[in-house]
DNA sequence: TTTCTAACA
DNA sequence: TGTTAGGA
């Protein structure tokens, strides 16, 4: 055996195991950040003896991924639905489910449609009241 | 030092 | 979400 081996048992071989800490740095977020992702279900760390949370290589994915889908504006009860459903997927590839997480995702186009609808008459209106303003700037003499 | 929970901003 | 308090 190499002189290695009881270095890899304490380095317990692949799977890296570390705290908030350390997955907050690797993966691009605050620990505050991976707390709420837990609480929403988005995250479920093992516990240590002293209650300290530990996550593994998986989990730095994992959160990244969490990470990414917040910053393009999905609510977490998205989120969640959706890493689920590619969790049973992963398990199970003939699984059928996804009706009602494709259901969810319509009603989040759905929405996100209707808001894009309501900025868009918006900016219309502020464009339209801008030139308005302009020309009668200019109308008027303005300097220039 | 780092992390924990809870609570306020 | 950031920050802070009081502990372990």
């Amino acid at each position: 055996m190499p002189a290695t081996l009881s270095s890899d048992i304490s380095v317990k071989v692949k799977g890296c195991v570390m705290r908030i800490g350390e997955l907050a740095r690797r993966a691009g977020v605050s620990t505050r950040v991976l707390r709420y992702y837990e609480q929403q279900g988005l995250l479920a760390p093992a516990r240590a003896g002293n209650a300290y949370r530990e996550y593994d290589d998986a989990d730095v994915a994992r959160a990244e991924q969490v990470a990414l889908m917040v910053r393009s504006g999905l609510p977490t009860r998205l989120i969640k639905a959706v890493l689920d459903l590619e969790e049973t997927l992963a398990r199970d590839p003939a699984a059928s489910c996804p009706n009602e997480v494709a259901g969810l995702l319509a009603d989040e186009l759905s929405e996100l449609d209707a808001r894009i609808a309501c900025l868009a008459r918006s900016r219309a209106t502020i464009a339209e009241y801008l030139q308005r303003t302009r020309s009668t700037a200019t109308a008027v003499g303005a300097p220039g």
